[in-house]
DNA sequence: TCCTATTCAATTGTGTACAATTATTATATC
DNA sequence: GATATAATAATTGTACACAATTGAATAGGA
């Protein structure tokens, strides 16, 4: 009935929409680098400080989960940014569990040397406002979708 | 005349279009996991055993290119592939430096294990057809213009 | 032919990324 | 208040990912 073709055309690589996300995610990533180097980050470290310049001061437990990062990759992270000297790591009194992490003048220095990226990002991209719009929407609706139905299924 | 927060705004987390990107590219391949493990594979892996079920024999640079891939994330990847039996790794006689692989029995096997994987991570991403549709559009249409773009500009 | 530049691949070093385990602290239950 | 359970981080182990270096094979030019 049905014919080997077709039964093995959706493996193939040309077929999975995940690849150029995957592909094109690393690209993003490689194309960030050299602005990132001159602000000693590496793309991880950056999504730190982009939370930090905003929030100031966070838990560890908050930067796992809006950055979707678990501790394993986080605790090294966060170990080498306070190496560099961007953020301080220090216990929290009402909860010695929790890691308190704050932002240190020579990282909020480093902002205004960053606004530069974000624009030279998009350009290099080479997506229309719109269409940045509809990838956006997209990936955060499959975000959504895949959080909502992984794990906890009772 | 530009205030504090204009400025500012472009560096939010929340208006970043790569981190959804990055978040949801993550979150896919964890979502392989289990499936990939079933078959000793990792989604890595999995990538160059799709273009093998595809093409039977490859060389490593043809692999490296259409995978985005450099030789030191590939080198490992190959070598542990050789040493799960799905593939076989020899100089190829007319040009020493190619490396030929070359798809084993074994390997071969897998690939009816693995066509149920598309239809269960399409199911898992939530998004309909059209929607994937553009989603591909999209990022390859964002690669090409990255690769079109980076490196050699004379 | 000899020399140089290029290509292909492997290796090294740094930095994620995540599962699984461990340790510490808080909370809930009795 | 002692004990079980849960929450928070750190650590360990495996596997990418890529820049930079190295080494071998080939191609190209004087």
């Amino acid at each position: 009935m049905a014919n080997d073709n077709g039964d093995y055309e959706s493996l193939r690589l040309q077929n999975q929409v995940c690849f150029p996300l995957y592909a094109c995610t690393k690209e993003i990533i490689r194309q960030y680098t050299p602005y990132l180097k001159e602000l000693n980050l590496t793309y991880t470290q950056y999504l730190v400080m982009m939370v930090l310049w905003e929030k100031e001061t966070v838990s560890s437990r908050e930067l796992a989960e809006c950055l979707h990062l678990d501790y394993g990759t986080l605790s090294p992270v966060l170990k080498r940014l306070d190496q560099t000297g961007y953020l301080t790591r220090e216990r929290s009194l009402e909860d010695e569990r929790l890691l308190k992490l704050t932002l240190t003048d020579e990282g909020r220095k480093r902002k205004s040397s960053a606004v530069r990226i974000p624009p030279a990002m998009t350009e290099c991209v080479g997506l229309s406002q719109e269409e940045l719009k509809t990838l956006y929407f997209l990936t955060n609706k499959a975000l959504r979708h895949m959080e909502s139905h992984s794990g906890k299924d009772s």
